[in-house]
DNA sequence: GTCAAAAGATACCGATTGGTATTTTCAAGG
DNA sequence: CCTTGAAAATACCAATCGGTATCTTTTGAC
């Protein structure tokens, strides 16, 4: 890995947890060459554009949040779909998460893409569809081995990162992580009554 | 009402709907002179800065909402807290909600908050607690009138708010009222069974 | 109608914006 | 070791930023 490359990562890293947080309009160049220590002139040699900059950065801050947010799977088959689900709730919430900081980057470019970013809603949007369909393949499993029946795989899943999502919102707002645990929390009952009795 | 009062109002009117679609960090004073027909020299004889125009515009936007999420409670006192709810969820996902264009003001807000804006995060606050204590209130007037028991108001207010606004931004992103609706019904059965029996 | 104050437009300010052209430094293949 | 292209810093650009000072127009009480 040459020395350009290196630093390329180094780039993206720091210059997540600047878009994350100051939002993807707000960040400034001058901040990305702070909090980066590589200059203007350094930058632009690696990105053509701010947007490209920020695109790889939203990029990387995803994948964060997604070997967070996913790192269940590992005896995957061996558990009910309803255990895997429960514990996706569970590392949402869990304090110590290994985020980029300012937030879920998810909903920070939704947000941040509002008016003019269309490149920055459509990485959204792939996202998403990743989350919700894996999601949705754990449901689908649960469906296929008679787990529980009478239930929308893709409509669950998109209650659970919905829920959760703006479980994040009202906590960020509350500047307390109560009101994300009521959510997981009533989320996990939920789940438990949806997801048990076969129909 | 003077002239001055008149038009402070279509300031805020029209600079509600310009904050709301291009973030309140990265709405520049040359939209907002645009979008209200004012010139900067008029805007800061009403506003002593961007920001305080900004907290005004937020308020506006707000109210906005809360008329169009909280216009129930006519006949209240005559209704269920489970048919009063319903209805709220009803009127948060309903198509031609008169809402100020660019999405939730609470989700932006707080997003667009995130870093540097404590003074937005206040005011955010003061909206959230005023949707929630709303809500709480209806399910602890159910409480009360043993519709059903067992439940905390305060978990239930958030979790409706927080489902609907996560199925916001899904909704966002995708494009599409489909997963909004999804949420909404979603919650509407989860608040059947939740709120029915009394334990 | 008069006139003072309110309302608003115009012109301007230094600072900062994203972006580029140029120069210097460094790294690595021969 | 040398040399050449990559990597990065420096210097600079026009445009725009939020904000202010000043000038002009309008409003409303008398």
């Amino acid at each position: 890995m040459t020395k350009g490359e290196r630093t390329r990562e180094r780039i993206v890293a720091r210059a997540a947890e600047v878009f994350n947080r100051r939002g993807y309009a707000a960040a400034s160049m001058a901040e990305l060459t702070e909090a980066t220590e590589i200059q203007k002139g350094g930058l632009y040699r690696h990105f053509e554009s701010k947007e490209q900059l920020a695109l790889a950065a939203f990029r990387h801050a995803m994948g964060v949040a997604r070997q967070a947010r996913f790192s269940l799977a590992a005896d995957a088959a061996q558990q009910t779909a309803l255990a895997r689900l429960l514990e996706f709730v569970h590392l949402w919430v869990r304090p110590h998460s290994p985020l980029v900081p300012g937030g879920c980057p998810l909903l920070n470019a939704t947000v941040a893409a509002g008016d003019g970013g269309e490149w920055l809603l459509d990485a959204v949007r792939e996202e998403l569809h990743s989350w919700t369909q894996r999601l949705a393949a754990v449901v689908q499993g649960g469906l296929d081995r008679r787990e529980f029946a009478g239930v929308n795989p893709l409509q669950v899943s998109r209650f659970l990162i919905a829920s959760l999502e703006g479980g994040l919102v009202l906590s960020r707002i509350e500047k307390s992580a109560e009101p994300l645990q009521g959510v997981a929390d009533t989320l996990k009952s939920w789940l438990q009554r949806e997801l048990s009795a076969p129909a």
